[in-house]
DNA sequence: ATAATACTTCGGTACTTGACGAAGTATAGG
DNA sequence: CCTATACTTCGTCAAGTACCGAAGTATTAT
């Protein structure tokens, strides 16, 4: 129950839900985030966190950076729940606009991209 | 994505999430229900307006009466999260209770049952 | 070492949400 | 009619949460 608690309340923010669905076209770092939602920072971590807790995202650290990750072959509650949110999100107007943003910026120069957020 | 975010975030509170699964054991009233949860009326209303505003549950009043129960043929967005839900808390412990004892609430008196949270 | 970068944690603010009781609405029964 | 019952709506309160900027940590570059 607490799990299947955790990973409906990481999906109902709406800034969650997104991250999870982007990711699926692959890891990226906090800034590369970043700037898919246009949130601080802060707030960024602070969701990513949210969804390692509920075991939506994995993580692995790589120097200054931070790469957040969709587990290898999602099992389980979690598993369960990504299957759907992608069922029920695949078709989405403003999902189907951040994968299509999410290539762009992975295909950005990181010394440009991380640097942005300093103003 | 409006449709979506409704339904997790009414999934996303353990009240609700356990109204939705031992109804899966047929309708209640409201009074049935707040003796299930042990919640004042009010505050089940409500609960029941989120889940209904969510499309997870349907309504039907007779008499005094406004029974709640699960969709026919759960189909889409809805149908999907109710798949999802009874996958992932089927075997809950405190999800069994309420099955358990959600079959002795539907057998009692209205009468007895209905009268009681006055006090 | 020093500076810069990527990220996290902390403190504070505005907003949302779950809870209740009281008051309101609708239906059944005397 | 009038009363009782089942439920909903409203007002209020406490607790939780999304957000930011500032300060802190860890790692790389000079």
């Amino acid at each position: 129950m607490q799990e299947f608690m955790a990973i409906s309340r990481a999906l109902s923010d709406e800034s969650r839900a997104r991250i999870v669905m982007f990711l699926r076209g692959g890891e990226m770092c906090v800034c590369q985030i970043v700037e898919m939602l246009g949130l601080a920072p802060s707030t960024v971590s602070k969701h990513l966190d949210v969804l390692f807790q509920a075991g939506l995202i994995e993580s692995r650290k790589a120097g200054r950076w931070v790469y957040s990750r969709l587990p290898e072959e999602p099992s389980g509650p979690a598993g369960a729940a990504i299957k759907w949110l992608t069922a029920a999100l695949a078709k989405d107007p403003r999902i189907l606009r951040d994968a299509r943003r999410s290539k762009a910026v992975l295909k950005m120069d990181k010394e440009k991209l991380c640097c942005r957020y300093k103003g």
